[in-house]
DNA sequence: TCTGGGGTCCTGCAGCGC
DNA sequence: TCTGGCGCTGCAGGACCC
């Protein structure tokens, strides 16, 4: 534990939303809803304007409309959203060599590894320029808390939302966790809560009081142990900022149950191989692979198979996919499923028989994927029933030709040809509703289109901020 | 109301070799 | 030869995070 508040942590506000909003100048200041949108989507980000309403992340997508029926409800454009977020981390990295990114959207950064804070007061000026650089290089807001632990610095972040600042000196940590609730802390879910809740424990200081015997007889050791000293604002974590991949998935919920047996393993195979694709992407092979099957009554189970050594053959992953799903009673249908690979290693074992035959690995890839890492699925719920439109094969050389009633997704970019740049405001029986607006330009005009409209097509999104660089295509 | 997708970590149990 | 304990690995499920 550092004596310094010299850990700052850094949460996007409203990340996705926020972007959409900053591209869309006709829904600034108004309710923005991004997820899945098919009947069994929820919501990833709210917008603050949306949060008024009750609409929160996590959240099924049908609530959210209850409860926010007049929002814009948007798809997630992934590309843009890396392509801001790498900015952002680009400008922690200035400050730093130690940057931990949490997501598209959060990171810890060591202020004192970069030798830019020592004191509370240079840790304040650095997240008081830090705050301002993201403002100027993305347009956007961003939370920043400082405190002598990660712990200490993401809880003061929480406090800072939204666009704001909030340092907590070192000493004052327990009083000032003392009185909050259990779930502030880190590991501490729903599960956890209601576990401690029923022991009595509901604040952070009932925790210390508790004792670790106690928390470790409630929870167990680890977490026990954990959370004890959490209470007490007990946090070594260090700011680690490399970290190694351990597994790698791709599932897929279907808007209607699948019931057809011989369609679960045509998905699962369909499954298998994206997963291949992603870990080939990654330079990466495993040696367990995993089933994942949610089943009609939301029920989940898992069946895994290690191998005799790390392969990334899809024939191989595709056989034991296969096999695991032989053992899984499907009957009643299944809503999910999905494929892994854990036990990762960056060869395989054909790699080591080459090398041992004295040959040269040859790099086939019979599957295409070059490259095109974990495009995130969220959007996508449903592909099953419309065929293959993975985020995988996005910025594919050999991409496929896009079919003529190819879908048009709210919030995407567009460009016609007389009226310019634009987004997907609807489409349905035929029609598709695009704005044309840019970041650049005032709230645009609503025009309708044929979806086979030759004239319109889809284009990469703009970027956010003038002097920013444009989003690069592939 | 009806619950995404991609991850990590932990726990408990069983089998196996020593 | 049999048995118990130990440590390791594999497997399944649960909780949590963003």
């Amino acid at each position: 534990m550092r004596n310094a508040p010299t850990i700052l942590h850094l949460d996007m506000d409203a990340f996705y939303a926020s972007v959409e909003q900053a591209s869309k100048p006709s829904l600034r200041g108004k309710a923005v809803i991004v997820g899945g949108l098919g009947p069994r989507g929820v919501v990833a980000t709210a917008s603050y304007e949306a949060r008024i309403f009750g609409v929160h992340s996590a959240m099924p997508m049908a609530q959210a409309r209850r409860l926010a029926p007049n929002a814009a409800y948007l798809v997630p454009r992934f590309r843009i959203y890396r392509d801001v977020s790498e900015r952002v981390m680009g400008l922690l990295r200035e400050l730093s060599p130690l940057v931990e990114p949490l997501s598209l959207d959060e990171a810890f950064v060591d202020l004192e590894a970069g030798g830019v804070a020592w004191d509370a007061e240079s840790a304040r000026l650095v997240g008081v320029k830090l705050r301002s650089d993201i403002r100027a290089a993305t347009g956007l807001a961003g939370s920043v808390g400082l405190g002598a632990s990660k712990m200490v610095a993401k809880i003061a972040s929480e406090e800072a939302k939204p666009d704001g600042l909030v340092l907590i000196e070192p000493g004052t940590e327990r009083g000032l966790l003392g009185p909050m609730s259990v779930r502030v802390l880190p590991g501490v879910g729903p599960a956890t809560g209601d576990h401690l809740r029923r022991a009595g424990i509901h604040t952070v200081e009932e925790i210390a009081e508790a004792g670790e015997d106690e928390l470790v007889r409630l929870l167990g050791k680890a977490h026990g142990h954990a959370l004890y000293a959490m209470a007490l604002a007990h946090d070594e974590r260090p700011v680690v900022a490399e970290r190694e991949a351990k597994s790698v998935s791709v599932e897929d919920t279907y808007d209607v149950d699948i019931h057809d047996r011989l369609r679960v393993g045509l998905e699962v195979q369909r499954l298998a191989d994206r997963c291949v694709r992603r870990l080939r992407g990654a330079g990466l092979s495993g040696r367990t692979i995993v089933l994942k099957v949610r089943r009609y009554d939301f029920s989940t189970l898992t069946r895994s198979e290690t191998l005799r050594g790390p392969t990334d053959d899809p024939a191989v992953v595709r056989e034991a996919a296969a096999r695991l799903l032989e053992g899984v009673d499907t009957t009643g249908g299944v809503r999910l499923l999905g494929v892994g690979v854990s036990g990762l290693a960056d060869f395989t074992q054909e790699d080591l028989f080459a090398q041992a035959a004295g040959e040269v690995a040859v790099e086939g890839d019979d599957l295409g994927g070059g490259g095109a890492v974990a495009e995130e699925a969220l959007g996508t719920s449903g592909a099953a029933v419309e065929g293959d439109r993975d985020g995988d094969a996005v910025g594919e050389a050999q991409a496929q030709p896009q079919p003529a009633e190819r879908r048009w997704h709210a919030g995407h970019d567009v460009r016609h040809a007389e009226y310019g740049h634009g987004w997907v405001q609807g489409s349905g029986v035929g029609r598709v509703t695009v704005r044309f607006e840019t970041p650049e330009s005032g709230p645009g005009r609503v025009r309708t289109f044929r979806v086979d409209d030759p004239e319109l097509e889809v284009a990469e999104p703009l970027p956010l901020v003038a002097a920013e660089t444009p989003v690069a295509p592939g």
